[in-house]
DNA sequence: TTGGGTGCAAATCTTTTGCAGGTGT
DNA sequence: ACACCTGCAAAAGATTTGCACCCAA
């Protein structure tokens, strides 16, 4: 029986109201300013139980620690890995893919991940200069 | 400049002839029959550079070590969430759909994972029984 | 009251790195 | 000889976990 726990509605709240894609230590930083006795550990149990239950999403990417998506909708992610920053791309086909993969594979397909990676319009700007 | 070294053919080599996607510790304790001080360090760096020059990709996954395949063509993974396996699955589509990202992003995009996640046939067939 | 949730810290797992010595060119 | 590469071990980074206490139902 799951219970209510201001931790954990602090955490959902947290990522539901970002853009952005904090990892688990910046949701820790953060939100420790109000909960002065969060603890890391129960940042980690929460986004991985909300996650788990499909509120949010972990975006694991190549380098660095999970990041988590307050959007748990079918998207790309594309991460730049000059500043590090993610930005959400749109993509019609991505379902249609997954689509068309269950038909031609006997296995069970629960989920899919999709990242991108490069330079970020920013740092393309920047480095132009 | 480049040198050449035995511990990084034997590695070359034991990807390229594997259609599984073992993990740096598998590479080394296999290879480690063969080249008795051999040292997992080695196997690390030697995994970096090969997927640095694109010989190898480095197929990093939501749980557990990231998983190297000697194929580095663009392809999708799927991830047995019940047996840690990794199954190959063909897809002529991501390449148009990087093209298509690439025309509609401002960013630079060089490369990009496709991964899906849940039970292979053989798990299925497992758990049916 | 009772089982889930938390805080804290230690432990674990994975990967990287500094250094001294070895090796290819 | 001069870099690059290796082995070894320590360090670093990220996440999980054991345990005692706390709190919601």
């Amino acid at each position: 029986m799951v219970k209510h726990s201001k931790q954990r509605e602090a955490i959902r709240l947290f990522l539901k109201e970002r853009k952005d894609h904090p990892s688990a230590e910046t949701v820790y930083q953060e939100l420790k300013v109000v909960h002065p006795n969060l603890s890391l550990g129960t940042v980690y149990r929460n986004l991985n139980f909300l996650s788990e239950t499909g509120e949010i999403q972990k975006v694991p990417g190549t380098i660095g620690p999970d990041r988590f998506d307050g959007n748990a909708a079918l998207h790309i992610h594309f991460f730049c890995t000059n500043c590090d920053g993610i930005i959400d791309l749109e993509t019609k086909e991505l379902e249609t893919m997954v689509e068309e993969a269950r038909k031609n594979f006997a296995g069970k397909i629960t989920h899919s991940i999709t990242n991108y990676y490069g330079i970020c319009p920013a740092c393309l700007k920047e480095k132009i200069k």
